[in-house]
DNA sequence: AATAAGAGTGTAAAAAAAACACAAAGGGAG
DNA sequence: CTCCCTTTGTGTTTTTTTTACACTCTTATT
């Protein structure tokens, strides 16, 4: 007989930008099956919480992070996504800048976990994969049509910077003087009025988000 | 002590266009609470069947369709949105032409709806207006970026009829011209060389959607 | 002082979107 | 049959947005 009752569990799909580079976080699985393999962080959905407070209690149990720009991305319910019994998952985009990263950066021992360049991304359990990959191309949709990207950059940034992090997602060369003509005239950022000193060639200006942050 | 697994149901939100109003179908609750209120068709989701069989399912019981093309939107989890106890929804956005629903309408005796113009929703239950109101957002988002419009229009339509059901779900007016204009050039649809005889004043060009869909 | 590396900047061409008004086809009334 | 009413069909101009493109400026290094 078929029953009412589900297991349900959230996924985390967490991005960040480290040296430059859009990276998603991935823990690796400490018993069979898939021992070893990489998979999503995560966790089973109880019945006094919500969707949304399951997936803040991971990323600060697992990850060690409060506050993350998170948005729901889908629920995956194939009957054999996992074996042995179905469970749905409901996968998310969660995006944390590097700055608070480096923070919290060394707490919440017994996991192994690695941040993976997200064009390295390593044979996953079950259907990881797959539903990482459909979380970089909701992150390809959203970058183009929001600023989430405020998520990734919330300290100072310099152009070139948040440029090439759009070449990453967007996996295309823009041509510098559009992206910054563009990326102004929308008016989430401003110019701060220092210089990223110390690097290699001209110091680029150093730019901030405006506080009001709004769809487009 | 917390329960592991959830109760999971599925909503649709089933648009339509009927003499050129865009509808949406509503069931009447028959039971407490929220007897006779108006609420989404759905049904709970099985640990036997993906959420996508048991939309159709809903559909083929429910409505008597089959064939219907569906998108999932979001998955809801607050605590009191059903009172007793929790109950996942994924909700879901389906759209049918009124043709093929004029040949199904008469089936399924048993359940009492109605199909509702989408800027005149009833008081529903439980969270159902709020779900609603997501998926006739969902709806608008959806209709500028792609082709779902094919899913309300399989049969012979004309210009002046596809352009009002835009100005509906976009909620503004469009300029004859410049709509006919990009949606021609859009290559999608194709003169079937008919008029559309019998209305008032001049009788319309006929078109039809071509074969091949593709998103944009 | 010369060089190398990368950042900053404006303008012209092309494409897309928006604004705009009148002629054509049929039905109905007289 | 003619006139009138209603609704569809059609092209051009203007504006806005997007794309293409090359040289100068600032700092660090030798």
């Amino acid at each position: 007989m078929a029953e009412l009752r589900q297991r349900v569990e959230t996924l985390i799909n967490l991005f960040t930008i480290e040296k430059g580079e859009v990276k998603v976080l991935l823990f690796k699985k400490k018993d069979e099956p898939y021992k070893d393999y990489w998979m999503l962080p995560g966790n089973f959905l109880l019945d006094n919480e919500t969707i949304e407070e399951n997936v803040n209690k991971v990323l600060n149990e697992k990850v060690g992070l409060s506050d993350v720009y998170v948005e729901q991305i889908h629920t995956y319910s194939k009957l054999d996504r996992n074996h042995e019994e179905r469970i749905l998952a409901v996968s998310h985009m969660a995006l944390i800048d590097s700055k608070s990263l480096e923070i919290k950066r060394e707490l919440r021992p017994g996991f192994v976990s690695e941040w993976f360049n997200i064009d390295a991304i390593p044979k996953m359990a079950y259907d990881n994969n797959e539903v990482l990959a459909d979380a970089i191309n909701y992150l390809h949709k959203r970058i183009v049509s929001s600023n989430v990207l405020k998520g990734l950059f919330p300290s100072d940034f310099t152009l070139p910077e948040i440029q090439n992090i759009y070449e990453q997602v967007l996996n295309k060369k823009l041509d510098r003087r559009n992206f910054r003509k563009k990326f102004i005239t929308l008016g989430l950022i401003g110019d701060t009025g220092y210089k990223n000193e110390g690097s290699n060639g001209r110091p680029a200006k150093l730019y901030r988000f405006k506080e009001t942050i709004r769809e487009r």
